[in-house]
DNA sequence: TATAAATGACTGACCGGTCAGTCAGTATTT
DNA sequence: AAATACTGACTGACCGGTCAGTCATTTATA
């Protein structure tokens, strides 16, 4: 079979580096300019992966994509594989703080419905993190390097600051206990908006502001107790 | 001029065929052994697939898998995505009668709850389903083709199912209304089990039965209504 | 000018798909 | 029943195309 063809790009060229940000007249110049290549590199390979997955990526069209040549991407990371972990590991580890920050506030929990509805719309669904999540999910399989590193480095702790919240939260008797339990049951909704929007959103949009809000609704809505 | 030849085969194989379950005294024999044929390079793919991906499954894994040569393959399907294809629709088509007849009783709560529970448990993530629709997750995106079938012959039948049964039930407000909006949301962590499996479960197993009672408890438990 | 950065032609391995040839089993003839 | 002819399922070596990774050469920078 014929493998999948990208149709020829023409190409905007490489404005990420141009002047770079350093006012400082000295040597970081290069270290900038280094930094914006390497960043160049990432965006085109998420584009790249998320569009043909990690296997029928060509690094030629990544590095085409970046307005570089090939051989320029092994000056930034050892193989293709080391981009591929090098992409999710840079974009999902943020995360942690955020949600971490989220965890230790005892807020009342109409509003840490919203918190969580907002988190998710703008901190993940609305941003190239949905990407990099589609593309752990689909791909993490075969990577049990990166899926190990992943939870440990990021849902592990996302799942402890969650159980946390929710254990206290549930002695209050403001959510069910079952939310301490099973944290994956915040989140079920969030990941299937991902896949729903990756498939079938031509088909069938989903809002997903709405699909959340009804959700926390029903784990946080009025009448909720153990 | 005749082609260097390979060493006389050794392995007798086929015990597939046998006798066949047709007493009809012709040449089903034939017919019989060749579906027992099919079947075997189906399973073989799906277990393929499922380890490898798409795109990085090779087609002679498969035919050693299944106990055949490399050329057979192409005797029953046009080609790799074929396979591919036909894999995930004969696997998941069934799903839509069981659906819609779970859809088509107006049965308590209570004993909808559970049967939502034994289905996903038993029909789906107790078999080889559940790599199937792991499988649909991961690659769909790159085949929209796929998507569209899955979407148009399975997921909008056991959509518009769901929504009928529980718009029905919100009438006698025994379910918030809202899971007939999101039918996702009853969905949601039946998937999440499914991924969390695949990618998760040496670091922290999942106890799928538990997640699901705990889940359509929260949505069709007691103190439920709009 | 010296050093670092970037390039892209090249290579070796790999794999989807093809097809000439084989042979176990079935049908036909004697 | 035995010999012969026929069939088509099956095989696997091969071909053409692809691509990750390398490295000698060129270009940019300090």
């Amino acid at each position: 079979m014929p493998r999948p063809r990208s149709k020829a790009r023409s190409s905007p060229k490489t404005p990420a580096s141009a002047h770079a940000a350093t006012a400082r007249g000295r040597g970081n110049a290069r270290e900038a300019r280094s930094a914006a290549r390497r960043e160049a590199i990432l965006t085109a390979a998420l584009e790249e992966f998320s569009e043909r997955g990690f296997a029928a990526t060509r690094l030629d069209d990544v590095a085409k994509r970046a307005g570089i040549a090939k051989g320029t991407i092994y000056l930034y990371f050892r193989d293709k594989e080391s981009l591929f972990q090098e992409l999710i590991r840079s974009t999902l580890t943020p995360l942690v703080g955020t949600i971490e920050a989220l965890g230790k506030a005892d807020i009342p929990v109409a509003m840490l419905a919203e918190r969580i509805v907002q988190l998710f719309v703008h901190e993940i669904f609305g941003t190239k993190r949905k990407d990099v999540v589609r593309l752990m999910i689909s791909e993490g399989r075969r990577f049990p390097k990166l899926a190990e590193f992943y939870y440990r480095e990021v849902l592990s702790h996302i799942m402890t600051a969650v159980r946390a919240l929710m254990t206290r939260a549930a002695a209050r008797g403001e959510v069910p206990e079952a939310l301490a339990r099973f944290p994956q049951l915040i989140a079920a909704p969030g990941v299937v908006a991902i896949i729903w929007n990756g498939l079938f959103d031509r088909f069938a949009p989903l809002d997903v502001e709405a699909l959340m809000r009804a959700h926390v609704d029903l784990l946080f809505g009025p009448g909720r107790a153990p």
